[in-house]
Order: structure tokens, then C-alpha cells, then sequence
DNA sequence: CTGTATCCTCCCCGATACTG
DNA sequence: CAGTATCGGGGAGGATACAG
């Protein structure tokens, strides 16, 4: 692996100081980050072990769920505690910084939940209008 | 290019029912779908013009401002209004779903600014980690 | 049990050029 | 002015195998 460790996990420098939002979006748009971050916080103050981690994200793999968990520690939202024993046990929590992600993070979901039902109605419209020759003026 | 215009746009048929948060995340994660509604939320109840649109948004191409306004609209987050001119003036604003958008958003938007700077602390430690072996007994 | 190492595929996004 | 068409690089992430 050689010297490669200093550019292991390094996503980048960052950002443009002027939107930090892009940073964080980035980080949330990783297709298993939000999940973890949310099973994490459920289980707050609690710790979670890694196999029952990965047994509440359905279709993770090994991979990817170590790789999300990596970043999310190395970036300070999530500690990880190891358990010297054979075979080892880890145990994974949100910080106080991951914590106080979850509170906009979950106001999100619940805008999530209430209205991707709308988004999605609005695609299956757009995609009609495509096969009626984009006859905009009869749609409802 | 056929039949293809179906799958146009189509980011897939959503996702899975139980994470609707995904889906969101999905569009959001995008690169230049949230600074486009920030723009857009910034000058609402006001349109913006796509050349305007483009001036607020550093570094975005043609291409990306049409693909992004495009899956915006679709997603019944934008209204788009042609004025059928020579040469032609489109304008862009925030349906009133794009607008109720905006809260949560802008609340991970705060809190962005609020904390990325500490989680870019907490990457740049890691990497130190990585140089010095792992000592992470005399950091800080 | 908790990872890491490879391989490989898909698609996001940027650059560039062209159109009405 | 407001797009679309095309090409290409690079990274996310899934499958699989292996390790401590």
C-alpha cells in the first residue's frame, strides 16, 4: 500500500469556503451515510455493533458499510470503540457533532416523507406528457 | 435518438418506499441542484433568467444549469416560463413545493456553515494521524 | 466478527461544439 | 439567449475473495 495511506480516505480539501453546504451534501449524498447516520441516532446514546448496524441498512455490503462508517468517523461524527477481544467486537455512536447533524438532518426526512410522493406523481406526469407528443394543454 | 426519449431524464422509478430520504438526497446530492434552489429561494417570489441564474452560480456550465433546471422542473420543483421572443427569455421560480423545500434546506444550510469547519478539522487530524503512524495519544 | 484488497461497471460531470 | 449533442475521464459503489 505504500505511501498511498495519506490519500487513503482524503476526499479532497474540501470545498469553496463560500458553500460548505456542497461539502455537506456530499458527505449526505453517499448512498448509505444519511441511513447510517439515522440508525445511529436512533440508537443514541446507545452504541451499535457493526453486524447489527449493517442488519438495519437492508442491501449494504461489508464494503460499503465499513467505507461510509470510515468516513463518518473520520470526520468526526461517529466514534469508534474497539473491544480487544477474539473475535473483536466494534461499536459505533454519533459524537456530539454527529448528533446535532441529525436534528436538520431528520427535519429533511420528514420533508422527505411528506411530499416524494408529490415528486414522484410529477415525474410519472413528465414522462406521460413525453409519450402524448408533450401535450402539455390537456394534462388533469 | 428514438425511443430513448422515455429514459430521458428518468433517475430511475425512485427508490425504495421505506427511505424516501434517499431519493431526496439523490437530487440534492447533485452538484448544482442545491445552490440552484438557494438562487432561486434567494429571489423568490421574483423569476430568475437562466443567463442570471447562471452569473449567481460560479463555475457552473451551460450543460449542468440545463440539466440541473431540467430535472428541477421535472421534479415539480421549479416552474420554467417562456417568453417567446427573438431571441428567447426563459424564466425560472420555485413552485410552491421548490419553496416549502427551502426550510429544511436551509436549516442543513446553517448548519453547514455552523460545523464544516470543524469537520474539516477533524479530516485534516486524520490525516496527520496517518504521517505520524497512528499516534493519536499526542495529538492536540 | 470485522474488516481490507481487487476488479469492474455505470454514470456524473466537465469541455467543446453546434442550433434556433 | 438558451439550450442540445457528443466525447471522455474519474469516481462511486457492487461482487467477490481474502485476512487478522
Amino acid at each position: 500500500m505504500e505511501v498511498t495511506a495519506l490519500a487513503d480516505d482524503a476526499r479532497g480539501d474540501l470545498f469553496d469556503p463560500a458553500c460548505p453546504t456542497r461539502g455537506l451534501l456530499d458527505r449526505l449524498g453517499s448512498k448509505w451515510t444519511s441511513m447510517a447516520v439515522k440508525v445511529l441516532a436512533g440508537a443514541a446514546p446507545a452504541e451499535v455493533r457493526f453486524a447489527e448496524l449493517r442488519r438495519r441498512m437492508p442491501g449494504v455490503s461489508q464494503k460499503m458499510l465499513s467505507t461510509t462508517l470510515r468516513g463518518l468517523v473520520r470526520d468526526g461524527l461517529v466514534d469508534r470503540r474497539v473491544e480487544p477481544t477474539v473475535p473483536p467486537r466494534v461499536h459505533y455512536r454519533l459524537t456530539a457533532l454527529g448528533l446535532s447533524l441529525e436534528e436538520p438532518l431528520s427535519a429533511l426526512r420528514a420533508w422527505a416523507e411528506a411530499h416524494m410522493a408529490e415528486i414522484d406523481r410529477a415525474n410519472h406526469a413528465a414522462a406521460a406528457e413525453q409519450v402524448t407528443g408533450a401535450d402539455d394543454s390537456a394534462v388533469l
